[in-house]
DNA sequence: TGTACATCAGTGAACGCGCGTTCACTGATGTAC
DNA sequence: TGTACATCAGTGAACGCGCGTTCACTGATGTAC
């Protein structure tokens, strides 16, 4: 899996430190927000010398950016394998969670990384993250508008149902980043699949509702 | 108002001087997260030497903490206005959304302090915060309970749904620290009304589903 | 009320340290002919 | 294939700075008699 260092093209080799680069960060981003995380720690965990970093980022601002990129590049992934099939609301409500669950472990800080700083971090950083959530909460709005039953709901319904969804979703994940073993997960994954349907259940019988 | 800073017992002296510490730095922490604010920042802030600091805490770490503690006293405050007068699901629903808004407009620096250190802080804040938050959640689960047609709800059932509801009040909050002007808090305040509305009306209607 | 002593919030000098950033450099890789 | 030059990822010394923490101190407030 790893490659040797002085192998490649000299632009292999340069996207090999950077990506050296964003890893050693997102390790860091585990411990403590990036902010706090210095140019040095980062470039003496990857082995270079620290002016070296400015050959791959004018600023840590900059590489929290490509590491908020990074980590919605694997959650559009997760995304993708819910819609995957076309799936019906019962499948959807089904196999969330436990895709959630699943994703969470094996991106864990990745995850941890958009938890740190989704309100701790840098102004820019916070920024990109609230615009990716609100891009997935666009997605989600308009997958929910296709389905059956959905058709008297305003646009704005729509998107505050939406809203409501993602923050449990997103409330899940955070709870996973502090659940340790199999058995603390399968809670998390119980919970969040009781909530989906509790929020679903209510949006069915909403209209009806005073 | 304030005041002057030669007045009062010794005693009276040091309290004032621990208050502007932690007023100094709960402004210095609407900028970045306080791991990130350095001591000699803060007193600074407050006018004294950076050494008087640990008259009054044993390190910034400690100062979180109490921080945390001032926080959470404003928020019970709102708590204890939401449950007063013994009201009926109907009242809670139309007036909780308005209280958290209005609360969150009056109490904007300790919701952001919260926001930022409940993943982004240190470890010690951090576990403060999330128990703070867990006893809210048991609160509401036991004032759930009470309602009338909740009897046939189990004990994990209930702390599922006022986790949910206490997840969807925490987006609210954090949603209303980007909020500028009262046309975006009312927004935020309509669109948390009708999501604690989607919430009940799912529960309502959760034994009666498949 | 007056005096002698204790307390202690705040002072100020000093320290060693890790930080971000500058700059001129090296030497392997890449390219033109 | 061989040569001469250009590119550029990574080097290493150096800088000034703000940091947390130590220590001995000062002088106003508090207390005992």
């Amino acid at each position: 899996m790893t490659q040797p260092v002085d192998t490649g093209t000299r632009q292999e080799r340069k996207e090999r430190t950077r990506q050296a680069i964003l890893d050693a960060a997102l390790t860091l981003a585990a411990e403590e927000t990036l902010a706090a995380v210095s140019l040095r720690q980062v470039t003496r965990e990857v082995g270079i010398v620290p002016t070296a970093f400015y050959r791959h980022f004018a600023s840590v601002e900059e590489l929290g950016l490509a590491l908020v990129d990074e980590s919605f590049a694997s959650l559009r992934g997760m995304i993708r394998s819910v819609r995957a099939g076309n799936p019906s609301l019962e499948d959807v409500v089904r196999d969330s969670a436990s895709i959630l669950v699943e994703h969470v472990h094996q991106h864990r800080d990745h995850f941890r990384f958009i938890a740190r700083e989704r309100f701790g971090g840098m102004a820019e950083v916070r920024i990109a993250i609230a615009h990716e959530l609100d891009l997935f909460e666009r997605e989600l709005a308009a997958d929910v508008a296709r389905l059956p039953g959905m058709e008297a709901w305003s646009a704005e319904d729509l998107r505050i149902l939406a809203n409501l969804i993602i923050n449990a979703m997103v409330a899940t994940a955070e709870s996973l980043l502090d659940a340790d073993g199999r058995a603390a997960e399968r809670l998390a994954e119980h919970v969040a699949r009781r909530q989906l349907t509790m929020i679903i259940v209510g949006a069915a019988n909403w209209r009806s509702s005073p």
